[in-house]
RNA sequence: GGCCUGUUGGUCAAGCGGUUAAGACACCGCCCUUUCACGGCGGUAACACGAGUUCGAUUCUCGUACAGGUCACCA
C-alpha cells in the first residue's frame, strides 16, 4: 500500500489551497444582468485588426454600466515579442477603446489581478493541484516524439489523433512511477483526465450561432506544460471564472475547442459563461477572397490603417457596420451620436465572415472626414505626414495657416466635400496649392483658338472679388463674344445656338489653373493663390495650348 | 481525413414557408446646380446545386459542391 500522494509529487508544498482563491476572488457585487467582458490578446506583436474587433464588441456589450477588462495571455514566452504588450494597449488607446479594468498602460486597475498570465502560475498550480488530488489530472511523461509517433499510427489506421482512450499512455501512472521518473529528470505535463465520450453529444448554446451539437471531449489534453504554465485551456477556465467574467466574445476559431473549456468549467465546480464567437473578418484582393492573415497581409495589423491616415473614427465607424447590420441606418438616424450609444446585439452578427472592404471603408471614412472641422483635418493631416510623409510635411508645414485655408474651402458648409478618405489622400489633393503641374488639356467643346481667347480675355476682366457671384459674374461676361451661351439654362434649351456653355469656359480655367477637371470652389482657390500666381498659370496654360495647336497642324 | 460552421447581386447585408427578395458600397443614367462637388431620383445585378416535405420553398429536411475553422507542451 502506497501513502505517496500524487500531488506533493507534482507540486510544491506551500501552494494555497484552491478555495482559498474563491474567497480572494469573490462574485462581483453587480447589479443583475451586468456583463463582464475580457479581451486576451497575446503579446506576440502588433495589434491585430481581429484583436481590435473583438476589443469593440467586448466594449460595446459590456456597455457603459459593465465592465471590460484586459488580461494579458503571455503564456507561450516563445512567441512573446518585445513591447508587444504596449502595441497593443496603445492600439487600443488610438482607436479610443478604453477598458476599464485589467491590464492598462497605467498599470493594473481592479481587484481581480494580477491580469497578466505570467503572474499567475500560482493560481494555475493550485486548481491542477486539486484536480490532481480529485484524481481528474494527472503527470504525462511522454515526448514530443512519442506523440508524434502515436499520431502517425493513428493518421495510418485512419483513426482520430490525440491523447485519448488507450492512447492515453499514462493516464493511470502510480505516484510511485512519476516520482521515478522525475527523479530522473524527465519533463511533465500535467494532463486533465477526461471522463467524457465521443459517443455522447453536448448541446451548447451560442450567442451568436445558435444552438450547437458537438461531441463530448475525450481527450486528455494538456493543462499544465512542463515549465508549470498553463495552457490557453486552463488558463481561460481559472482566469475567466476567477475574475468572474460572464461574457466570453471570441473568435470562432476557438469554437471547436469549446467541448474542452465547458467540461473543464464543470469539472472544476464553476460556472460556465456564456459564449458568443465571432466570424472572422476576411480580406478582398485583386478579385479573390481569403481570411485575413496576420503574417501575411498588412493590413492585419491595425498600424496598416493609421500609416494609410485613416483615422481612428473611420475604422471604428466602419467596423461596427460590420459587426452589425442595423449600425448603418441607426447612424444615418443619428448623425452625431457617438457609436457607443448604438444599441448592439450580439444576436445579429454575421454567421460567417465578412469581407474587408475597402471601397466601404473609404466611403465611411470619407463621411467621417466630411464632418471635421478645418482646424481637426490641418492637425490631423500634419500629425500624419509628419509621421509617415516628411516630404509632404516640409512643404504643409511651413504655413499652416494656408494649409488650413486649403482644408477650410467647402468645409463649414450644411453639405460639405467628400474629397478626403484618409490622410494620405492630401497630398494629392492639395498638390496644385504648392506647385504648379504644367499639363493642360481642353474641354471638349473648346478649340485652342478660343480656349487662348477665352483665357486672354479673363484675363483682362479678373479682379479679386469679395463674393463668389461676383467672380462668377466675370467669367459669364467673357462668354458671349466666343460663342458660349452665359446661361445654362438657356444654353439647355438651345444648344445647337451656342459653341458651349458658361460650365465648360469654367472647366477651361479650372483646367488652366489646377491642372484637373475636379476641384473645390474656383473662386475660393484663385483666391487663396493670389492673382499674381493665377495669372502666371494661365500665361502657361496659354503656352500649352499654342503648342497644342502646333502639334495639331 | 474526422469534427464543427457557413453559402442571398461585384462587396456588405435584411428577410426565415406565400414578398414586386429591403437597404448600404461600387458601377451606370437622370435631375438639381453659376463650375467641381454635395444632395435627390432611378437603373443593371442575387436566394450554390440536386432531391424530399408542402397546395406552395430563398426560408424546413437530407444529400452534393464550394468555402472557412479546428484537430499542439500556440493562443
Amino acid at each position: 500500500m502506497s501513502n505517496l500522494k500524487m500531488s506533493d509529487v507534482l507540486f510544491k508544498e506551500n501552494l494555497r489551497p484552491a478555495e482559498e482563491y474563491e474567497e480572494l476572488y469573490k462574485p462581483r457585487n453587480l447589479p443583475e444582468g451586468t456583463k463582464v467582458t475580457r479581451v486576451a490578446p497575446s503579446p506576440t506583436g502588433y495589434l491585430h485588426l481581429g484583436t481590435l474587433y473583438v476589443s469593440l464588441i467586448d466594449s460595446i456589450t459590456a456597455g457603459e454600466n459593465g465592465v471590460f477588462y484586459v488580461r494579458i495571455e503571455d503564456t507561450d514566452k516563445k512567441r512573446e515579442v518585445e513591447g508587444g504588450v504596449s502595441n497593443i494597449l496603445n492600439g487600443l488607446k488610438d482607436f479610443g477603446i478604453n477598458p476599464t479594468e485589467g491590464y492598462t498602460l497605467n498599470g493594473e486597475i481592479g481587484s481581480y489581478g494580477p491580469y497578466k498570465q505570467s503572474l499567475r502560475k500560482e493560481i494555475y498550480q493550485s486548481f491542477a493541484k486539486s484536480l490532481v488530488d480529485k484524481g481528474l489530472a494527472y503527470p504525462c511523461f511522454c515526448t514530443a516524439e512519442e506523440l508524434n509517433e502515436v499520431r502517425a499510427e493513428q493518421e495510418k489506421n485512419k483513426e482520430r489523433t490525440g491523447y485519448y482512450g488507450k492512447y492515453a499512455k499514462h493516464r493511470n501512472i502510480t505516484p510511485e512511477k512519476a516520482q521515478e521518473l522525475i527523479n530522473e529528470g524527465k519533463p511533465f505535463v500535467v494532463r486533465f483526465k477526461s471522463m467524457g465520450s465521443e459517443e455522447n453529444k453536448i448541446k451548447v448554446e451560442d450567442l451568436i450561432k445558435g444552438k450547437i451539437e458537438m461531441p463530448e471531449n475525450d481527450e486528455d489534453f494538456v493543462i499544465l506544460k512542463s515549465d508549470g504554465i498553463p495552457t490557453y485551456h486552463f488558463a481561460h477556465a481559472v482566469d475567466d471564472h476567477l475574475m468572474r467574467t460572464t461574457h466570453i466574445i471570441r473568435g470562432d476559431e476557438w469554437l471547436s475547442s469549446l467541448p474542452k473549456h465547458i467540461q473543464l468549467f464543470k469539472t472544476l465546480g464553476f460556472k460556465v459563461p456564456k459564449y458568443a464567437h465571432i466570424a472572422p473578418i476576411m480580406k478582398l484582393e485583386n478579385g479573390n477572397k481569403r481570411k485575413i492573415s496576420k503574417r501575411k497581409d498588412p493590413e492585419a495589423a491595425v498600424s496598416f490603417f493609421k500609416e494609410q491616415g485613416f483615422p481612428a473614427e473611420s475604422v471604428i465607424e466602419y467596423l461596427m457596420s460590420v459587426a452589425s447590420s442595423e449600425f448603418e441606418a441607426w447612424r444615418k438616424a443619428n448623425p452625431n451620436e457617438s457609436y457607443t450609444k448604438f444599441k448592439f446585439n450580439l444576436k445579429k452578427m454575421s454567421l460567417s465572415g465578412a469581407l474587408f472592404d475597402g471601397d466601404k471603408l473609404n466611403d465611411v471614412s470619407k463621411n467621417v472626414i466630411s464632418k471635421f472641422s478645418a482646424e481637426k483635418v490641418t492637425n490631423s493631416v500634419l500629425n500624419w505626414a509628419k509621421e509617415y510623409n516628411t516630404a509632404f510635411y516640409e512643404k504643409i508645414s511651413k504655413d499652416t495657416d494656408y494649409l488650413k485655408a486649403i482644408f477650410s474651402i467647402d468645409r463649414d458648409v450644411p453639405k460639405p466635400r467628400k474629397d478626403i478618405a484618409k490622410w494620405s489622400d492630401a497630398e494629392s489633393f492639395t498638390e496644385y496649392f504648392y506647385n504648379y503641374n504644367a499639363k493642360m488639356a481642353l474641354p471638349e467643346k473648346i478649340c485652342p483658338d478660343d480656349a487662348i481667347g477665352l483665357l486672354s480675355e479673363y484675363k483682362k476682366v479678373y479682379t479679386e472679388r469679395q463674393s463668389q457671384s461676383e467672380w462668377f459674374e466675370d467669367i459669364k461676361q467673357i462668354c458671349e463674344p466666343f460663342g458660349f451661351c452665359a446661361n445654362t439654362k438657356e444654353y439647355r434649351v438651345n444648344p445647337q445656338n451656342y459653341k458651349g456653355s458658361v460650365g465648360d469656359v469654367s472647366t477651361l480655367i479650372r483646367l488652366a489653373i489646377t491642372s484637373r477637371q475636379n476641384s473645390p470652389d474656383l473662386f475660393s482657390i484663385m483666391l487663396l493663390l493670389k492673382k499674381e500666381e493665377c495669372f502666371k498659370r494661365i500665361d502657361k496654360a496659354i503656352a500649352l495650348i499654342e503648342e497644342l495647336k502646333k502639334e495639331i497642324q
